[in-house]
DNA sequence: AGCGTCAAGTTCCATTTGGAACTAAATCCG
DNA sequence: CGGATTTAGTTCCAAATGGAACTTGACGCT
């Protein structure tokens, strides 16, 4: 199998448009490119994050991690950087880091938690809440323009889809394996 | 709204689970999080990327930016730095030193494009070649495991639905408006 | 209780990153 | 043609990154 699995033989003008659009190398790994998922879901992934992670950098002097951690302290307070670090894949000094600096700059708080000493219990100040609150409509408004595309009905269908990747997700693997391989001698 | 479209009430043993093997936050930011489309997207490619780039790291010696040019080569003989830096996102000079050192392991070839003469025109050797074959079969593998949790006509409807948002990107900001907004005197 | 192992967060430091300036070639435009 | 602007790729360097070691507290287990 060579090529992804949608058929890229329908002649449809806007596909048309967005092939002329697109650099040629990127079409090929759209669209001939074995494996469509990985490359479709760090596009897509990549055209949400970037500008969304650049405004915010120059509007808020926040960058990537910082305003990982705030966002997700505004999503659920009380939760501790270990908590962040597993859900970002963040490595653990990054979001240390990236806490201390929200905590100088006073967008958020945290208290020893007394169930456990070693950890912090993280919230936002009223200056950080503002900070997420205000950022939460143009993101949301550009995950909306990104989805204009498709349906009310496809937007649930793609929602059902990945809920269901999700669901399956503690079942991959989180270390490929080297596979019976023949030994091939050419590596430095 | 402030969850993500797919009900999260409908009672479903593969869902408790992945409820209990998930971060709490990480299950806040999946389904109680308005901006459900980007988190998922982020958590579903990286649950793809990080074992493919780890294990390509210690098995090649070779990191992200490489085994991105090697990819892209792979995939599309006689490309340019310029395309990869398109197609990818990362920054120009990070692939500049990326294909300088592909180019000294003599994992990739280049000749100057006699139609401009500022860029060159890129092939893999023999061994790299050897090294995009190699990696493509456990990634593809990875892939249908990642898959394996939908019927194959989910598959197909998934590819169609990113197949529609990859043609719609064209149209999507690469900025984000900064919104007409009441000013708040809070930051620095 | 006491000892060994594990976990949360921090610190250290070598490496990587990426913005900005640079070089050289191409393209635009009068 | 010839100067102004853009573009492909490289270089420079300050800043971010992330692996590994460290600190302090928790959790076995006997």
């Amino acid at each position: 199998m060579r090529r992804a699995p949608t058929s890229p033989s329908r002649v449809d003008p806007e596909r048309e448009a967005a092939l002329a659009d697109l650099d040629p190398l990127t079409v090929t790994k759209l669209w001939d490119n074995p494996c469509w998922l990985s490359f479709r879901l760090n596009f897509i992934a990549f055209r949400f994050n970037d500008p969304v992670y650049r405004w915010i950098e120059t509007r808020y002097g926040l960058v990537r991690p910082e305003f990982v951690a705030l966002y997700a302290v505004g999503l659920k307070e009380g939760v501790a950087a270990k908590n962040i670090v597993a859900s970002s894949g963040l490595p653990k000094n990054t979001l240390s880091r990236a806490v201390q600096k929200l905590l100088q700059r006073r967008l958020l708080k945290r208290e020893t938690d007394p169930a456990d000493l070693r950890s912090y219990v993280l919230h936002l100040t009223p200056a950080g809440r503002n900070i997420f609150d205000e950022t939460m409509g143009p993101m949301i408004q550009h995950q909306a323009t990104m989805l204009a595309g498709l349906s009310g009905d496809e937007q649930r269908q793609l929602c059902v889809l990945m809920d269901k990747l999700v669901i399956a997700s503690p079942n991959w693997p989180q270390e490929l394996q080297p596979e019976p391989h023949k030994t091939t001698g050419d590596l430095s």
